[in-house]
DNA sequence: CTAGGGCTGTGAGCGCGCTCTAATGCAAGC
DNA sequence: GCTTGCATTAGAGCGCGCTCACAGCCCTAG
C-alpha cells in the first residue's frame, strides 16, 4: 500500500531522535561553579528570559536573589540553577501555580520529599503525553511536506 | 563518576521511545470514510474540544461548515479531517494566525503549494527544537526522581 | 556638578486563545 | 400548545504569563 508506505515513513521520521540530545545540557543540572555572581542583564542572557520576567519570578516567590550595596539582585550559582530548572519547567508547560507549590516544598525542608516525588512523576507523565502528541504532530508535518514535495503540482 | 551515570541514565530514559506512536493515529491522517455527518456536540467529543471552540474556529474562517435545514451545523468528513490537523497543529503550538495563513493558502489552491510547504518545513524545524527541548525537560524530571526515589532521606 | 544609563519596586496593561453570556429559534415529546 | 433541550449569533469576559510604565535611586563619565 503506497500510503501506508508514506504513513510509515512519516513516522519514522518523526520518532527518530532528530540531532541526540546534548549531555553537556544536561550538566549543569548537577554543576557547582559557584564563582557565579551575575547582575540581572547577564542572568536574563543566559537563560534567555526578559528581565522583568526574573523580577517577575522573585516578586511571586520562586526564588531569592541577594542585592548588592547598590540594592542591585546579585544571582549566585544556587539561584541560577533554581532558575534553569524552573525555566525548564515552564518551557515545558508546568504551570506556575505548580512551581509555587513545588517551591515551596523544596523551602520546607527534606520531609517534603515524597510529595515533590509525587509532582515530578506526574510531571514525568505529562511530558511524555506532550512528547508522543508532538511527535504526532511532527509525523502530520512530515506527511504533509512529503505530499507538498514528492509530487510538486499534480 | 556516579553524577555521570545519573545523567547518562536521565538522559536514557528522556530519549527513549516511551510506549510508541500508534500508526493507527496516523492513518486517520489519510482516511476517507465519507459517511460521517457530525452535529457539534458529536464533532467536539471526537476532537476533544468545546463546541464554543469549534464555533470560534469556524467564526475566524478556520473552517466552513454546512447547516441542516433547521441551521445546525453539520460536520462532513472534509471537515473533520481539517479541524483534525488543525487541532493536531494547534496542540503543537502553531499560533491561530499561521493557521489562518495556511488555510487561506489551502483555499487558493495549488499554486499555493510552495509557500505550504514553507510553512510546514518551518514548523516541523519548531517541533524538533520543541521536543529537544522537552526531552531536556524529561531527563531534568528523571533525574530529580531519582534523587528523590533513589536516596529516600539522605 | 551634572547628565546618562541602568537598576529598583509596584501596579497596570496586554496578547492569546479560548470560554461564556444573552437573546433568540427550531423541533421533538407529553 | 407548551415545555425541554440544544442549537444559533455576536459580543463580552477571563486566566495565564508575562511585559511594560512610572517614579525614584545609585553609580560612573565627563
Amino acid at each position: 500500500m503506497e500510503v501506508d508506505d508514506a504513513l510509515r515513513e512519516a513516522l519514522r521520521l518523526a520518532v527518530d531522535p532528530p540531532d541526540g540530545v546534548a549531555i553537556e545540557s544536561l550538566r549543569e543540572l548537577a554543576r557547582d561553579d559557584d564563582a557565579t555572581e551575575w547582575d540581572i542583564a547577564t542572568a536574563a542572557e543566559h537563560l534567555k528570559i526578559n528581565p522583568h520576567t526574573l523580577r517577575y519570578y522573585e516578586r511571586i516567590g520562586l526564588v531569592q536573589v541577594a542585592r548588592d550595596n547598590a540594592g542591585h539582585r546579585r544571582y549566585d550559582a544556587a539561584a541560577v540553577r533554581r532558575l534553569v530548572f524552573l525555566t525548564r519547567m515552564r518551557t515545558s508547560g508546568m504551570p506556575i501555580s505548580d512551581l509555587r507549590r513545588y517551591i515551596e516544598l523544596v523551602d520546607a525542608g527534606q520531609s517534603t520529599v515524597p510529595e515533590r516525588l509525587d509532582m515530578m512523576l506526574e510531571h514525568r507523565d505529562t511530558l511524555r503525553a506532550q512528547i508522543a502528541q508532538l511527535q504526532l504532530a511532527l509525523a502530520a508535518t512530515e506527511y504533509k511536506i512529503a505530499t507538498y514535495a514528492g509530487a510538486p503540482q499534480p
